[in-house]
DNA sequence: TTCTATATGTACCGATCAGTTCACTTTTTA
DNA sequence: TAAAAAGTGAACTGATCGGTACATATAGAA
C-alpha cells in the first residue's frame, strides 16, 4: 500500500517540521525521525521544499476540520460558535505539544511573498477567514468579513503570545475580548437562521 | 573609535536578519552584507547566537522607543494614546521593508523556551504589555493589565496578519477592534489624569 | 515461483554551515 | 613616530546541508 505509506511520511514530516522548524531539520534528520530512509523519500518528492508543501497542506485540511468540528461541537448556534473558537483555541493551546500556528512559522522561515511555502501560509489564513465569514453570515452579522477578520487578528494574536508567555491566562482573555467584539457586532443576539 | 564600529556591525546584522532570517542567513553572508570582515565579527562575539541576541536587545529598544514615541506624538491623552498605536502599526506594516515582528520570528525559529533567542522575544513581549499597562493604567482603567493585554493581542495578531495577507486593510480593522475594547474598558472617557 | 515495484543502508557529490588561523594592513593612541 | 589595537582577506577545519547513485532486501501480483 504505497498510498498511505506516502501519507505516514506526510503525516510524520509535520510532526517533525513542527517541533523542529523547517530549516533547522536537515533531511537526515527527518529521515531518521520518520523512519523512512532518504531514497525513499525522495521517490515521493523530487526537494524537501516540495515534502515541507505537503505537509502544509495535510496541515491546512487537519486544523481547519478540528477547529470546524470543535466549534460545531462545543455550541450550536452561529453566535456561540464564533465564541467558541477561543475555547477549542484554549484546548489546543494546553496541549504540551503545542508550539504555536505552524502557518505563521512557516511564512516567519520563507518571507517572500512569492515563495510557495508564504504563499500557501497566506491560502490557510484566507481559508480561515471565509470560514469565519461563513458563520458570521449566519450569526447575522452586517459586516460579517470584517468581524470575521477581527475574530482572526484576535486568534492569530493569542496563539503567538500563546507561545511566548507560557502559562498565562492569555487564552482565557483573548475569549473576553472575543465576546466583546460579537455583541459589538451581532446586538440583540439576532440571529440570520432565527429571522 | 571601536565602540561605534560594534554598533554598526549590530545595526547592520540587524537589518540582514530581519530580512533574511536567522537560520538561513550563513556567518559568510552576514560578513559580506554588513560589509565586516568574518575575523573582526568574532573578535566581538564568540558565536552566531551571542551576535543574533545583540540584534535582538537592539531591535528591542529600537522598537519599544519607536512606538512610545509615536503614540505620545499621535495623541495626548492616555485613552488616545492606547488607540494610536494601531495608527503607529498601521504606518510601519506600509513601509516596503515590513517583514512582520522580528521576536515573533526568533521565536518561531527558536521554539524551545528555554533557548536564550526565544526567552529574549518572550522579554520583549512582556515589556510591551508593562508599558500598555502603565497607560491603561494612567487612562483609567480598572483592570489596566487585561486591557494590555488584550490591545497586545491585538497587536500581534494584525502584525502577523499583515505579513500574510499583503495589501488589505488589516490594519484598520485592528484600530476599529481596538477601539471597541478600549470604549468597554474604559466607558465615558474616564481619564485618571483628569479625575 | 518469478517478475516487478518499492523499500533499505551506505557511500558519495559539491556546497555551505559555524568557527579558527594566519599573514598582513589600517587606524588609533601615546 | 612608533607601538598597540583593530581591521582585512583567504585558506582551512570538521560537520552538515540538499540531493544522488548503487547494490541489496522485501513485498505483492502474476
Amino acid at each position: 500500500m504505497s498510498a498511505s505509506k506516502r501519507d505516514d511520511l506526510v503525516q510524520n514530516a509535520l510532526k517533525v517540521f513542527y517541533q523542529g522548524g523547517f530549516h533547522a531539520i536537515g533531511m537526515d534528520r527527518l529521515a531518521r525521525e520518520t523512519g523512512v530512509s532518504k531514497t525513499a523519500i525522495y521517490k515521493h518528492f523530487r526537494t524537501k521544499e516540495e515534502l515541507i508543501l505537503a505537509t502544509l497542506r495535510l496541515r491546512d485540511e487537519q486544523f481547519r476540520n478540528w477547529l470546524r468540528r470543535r466549534m460545531e461541537a462545543l455550541a450550536a448556534e452561529p453566535r456561540d460558535q464564533l465564541l467558541a473558537i477561543f475555547d477549542a483555541l484554549a484546548e489546543w493551546i494546553e496541549e504540551p505539544s503545542f508550539r504555536s500556528c505552524m502557518f505563521v512559522k512557516a511564512s516567519a522561515e520563507y518571507q517572500e511573498k512569492g515563495h510557495p511555502i508564504h504563499a500557501t501560509a497566506a491560502e490557510h489564513k484566507r481559508l480561515l477567514a471565509v470560514h469565519f465569514t461563513e458563520i458570521a453570515q449566519k450569526a447575522g452579522a452586517t459586516e460579517p468579513a470584517k468581524l470575521a477578520q477581527q475574530l482572526l487578528i484576535i486568534k492569530e494574536g493569542v496563539i503567538v503570545l500563546a507561545h511566548l508567555n507560557q502559562g498565562n491566562d492569555v487564552a482565557a482573555n483573548a475569549k473576553t475580548l472575543a465576546q466583546i467584539v460579537i455583541d459589538e457586532a451581532l446586538p440583540e443576539g439576532a440571529d440570520r437562521t432565527e429571522q
